[in-house]
Formats: structure tokens, sequence, C-alpha cells
DNA sequence: TATTCCAACAGACTATAGTCCATAGAGATT
DNA sequence: AATCTCTATGGACTATAGTCTGTTGGAATA
């Protein structure tokens, strides 16, 4: 049984790394809390829709770059 | 700027329809709300992480199979 | 006609997503 | 040591996700 909020998580965290972005940056272009970025990554949260489309938007990557599982 | 909502839905529509379940037996295999489904379905509701996936899992797809868009 | 099945939809409610403020800690730099 | 940057985390609060009950309507089928 898969913790879909960690995948979400490490997805999150790895590719705003790769945008060069801290959590602070990336809470104000997608307009949500510095604090709740933070629970997202962690795997603590688990994120609306539209957050998770926000965040995407922001980082300029597809939503689905979210769900993204490693192989098998 | 595209209604994340919109697509999701019609993705769950289409995706439900083709496994052959009513919204009732989706519902009830994802353990959420029969009228919550019909939201979902007509875009007017904005799911979390959690409910998505577990959907996925009723349908025997992948989550990121609700996100997919039509071409460009 | 009437009954059965499926979906749309409204409203009142409960659970939790998401905010806001404050604190703490690690690592880098002066 | 002191300050700066980034992240983690807690707690109290507000907004909204998600439930439950009930009604309505259309399309079969008897």
């Amino acid at each position: 049984m898969t913790d879909w909020r960690l995948i979400v998580g490490k997805n999150v965290r790895s590719l705003r790394l790769s945008a060069n972005m801290t959590q602070e940056k990336l809470a104000y272009e997608a307009e949500i809390d510095l604090t709740y970025v933070s629970g997202i990554e962690r795997g603590k949260r688990n994120p609306s829709l539209l957050v998770m489309a926000r965040m995407a938007d922001a980082l300029g990557v597809h939503p689905k770059d979210f769900l993204e599982t490693p192989n098998e």
C-alpha cells in the first residue's frame, strides 16, 4: 500500500531543487503557505488537486510529474 | 488557464464507464460518498490526493491517468 | 401507469485542508 | 560569537473537502 503523500513529497522536493527554488519561493509563486509546502515535501500533508496544479505551474512541470513512481 | 477539476472529471467519468461501473459502485469501492463522485465528474469538486488515489485504485488505473490532458 | 436504475443537485453537518504566527536548529559566512 | 538563509515543527485558527439525507428527473423495462 503505497503512501502517495510520500511519493508526491519526494517528487515536489526534487523538482523544486532542479528548478533552484527555495520552499519560500515556491510557496510564493504557487500562492500557498510556506509551512504547507514544507509539510507536503515531508509527506505529512494531503494536498488538493488545485494546490498540486498551482505548484506544478510554479515549477514549470505537469501535475502528473508529482505522481511519478520509482520503477515498479 | 486550464480548469483541472474539469479535466479530472472527464477522465474519471470515461475511465469509470470503460470499467463498466456506476457512480455508486465506484463510490463504494473507493470508500467515498456517492454524491461526491458525482460532483467530481461534473468538475465541481477539488478532490484531495488520497481521494484521487483511492478512486484510481478502484478503477485499476494509475492516478496520473486522471490528469491526462487532451493533445495540446 | 408505475417501478427500477442511474445520475444531478440542494442543504446541513463534520472532518480536515490550508493559513498564520512563533520558535528552533543546522550550515554558511563575517 | 553573531548574523543570515533555509527548513522543520507546533498550535490556534479559518476555509473548504467530504458526508449524509432527501428530492428530482430521465431512460428503460414490465
